[in-house]
DNA sequence: TGTACGCTGTACGCTTACGTACAGAATCTT
DNA sequence: AAGATTCTGTACGTAAGCGTACAGCGTACA
């Protein structure tokens, strides 16, 4: 998966099932005005495609490349054809769609309410969960399409949280030098999330190549 | 189902399943300083118990009563036990977790991308859908405690509309004076969300009692 | 080695919405 | 009928974020 592959388009049939084996998958929805949003993102520890085991063939929202990184893909029909016959499959990818819907209600809830430069931290801790490593390849237009703000906005949120000293920024690159801090800074949504996350999909199943 | 009723708590187990025959239920995610919004609403479209059916025992938002009105209710066993047994049951059911899929991810864009003006337009016509007849029995209190913005702000917004004479307003009661013109204020979020509920949702299910 | 391009930092005026407060009107309670 | 409560309209100062613009710096490419 190169940077900002599109692997699925709004309202386009869904060809391929790709489940991450590095990097991040993001589901952008885009409106008339061109105006952008995210609204969910996948790592190793999901898949995309959940809209197909539940019934629908597209989704109204882009599926993206967000970090470059390794993918097993597999066609529609195969995909459907293995969830068919296999009930713990099955079962197992409903859990991720449900992990998938409880991050984007709190998604929701999160732009409804919480201030830029907390959104900004719970971004760059999701980024950094699923990209691993202290240094996140991100410029700030990129994180400006992603959160749906202004990219002078996301200069000047980063730079609040670097003249803390607990990020630096360079060119393209965020690197993370307190994540602790960070993490205070991020607003619950990141914790209740990732707690979640962890409830429904037990370890065996996030450590699963 | 009467005004205000909590159907099942943020974190605690699912214990019935809903099924409106009229009313709403809404999704609300609270955050731990008291603040709420509301990230799906669901009327005799479709259900409360979606969770359940991915997997999940409990969910991070609370389900209330947003519209009084009836429903079927089924205790979660006999509702899994059912969805089990019958395969073309539980692809329908999936079908409508799908559609509040949808609704969810349109609303986190929208919670961050859109006015209060459109945002409320939206509500009311969610609203209308679900309760029918053209005055919708809401007060700015409540408006403002789903759409996750101050009491005065809902005051101003309704104001805008009513002054130009597409909206009455009474204590406690909006009155749809001119459906058109609502959907016009409203952002295409409300227009997006009805297309994909039905294109998932066929009419014999949703005219399904 | 030079030039074009993309990324970053910063600035300015403006809009939106917030938090808070208060008073009048409608409704409910006793 | 009186009083309490809830709902509504409005106001004021403040804060957050927007749209836009521009200049400097780093990188890549010719």
């Amino acid at each position: 998966m190169r940077l900002s592959d599109t692997l699925t388009q709004a309202g386009k049939l869904i060809r391929h099932v790709y489940f991450p084996l590095s990097g991040m998958i993001s589901l952008v929805q885009t409106f008339s005005d061109g105006t952008t949003t995210e609204v969910g993102l996948i790592g190793r520890e999901g898949f995309w495609g959940s809209p197909l085991i539940l019934g629908a063939k597209t989704s109204p929202a882009e599926a993206m490349v967000q970090g470059a990184g390794e993918a097993v893909r597999i066609p529609t029909a195969a995909f459907l054809a293995a969830v068919e016959a296999n009930h713990d499959l099955s079962a197992r990818l409903l859990q991720y769609a449900q992990v998938l819907h409880v991050q984007v209600s709190l998604t929701a809830a999160c732009n409804g309410r919480h201030k830029v430069r907390q959104r900004l931290a719970r971004w760059l801790l999701e980024a950094q969960d699923r990209l691993g490593g202290s240094e996140v390849p991100l410029s700030h237009e990129f994180l400006s399409f992603m959160l749906g703000i202004r990219r002078a906005g996301v200069t000047a949120a980063l730079s609040g949280l670097r003249t803390r000293g607990i990020i630096t920024t360079n060119r393209g690159i965020v690197g993370i030098r307190n994540r602790k801090a960070v993490e205070a800074e991020a607003c619950e949504c990141y914790r209740i999330v990732k707690s979640e996350t962890g409830r429904l999909l037990p370890k065996p199943a996030r450590a699963a190549r």
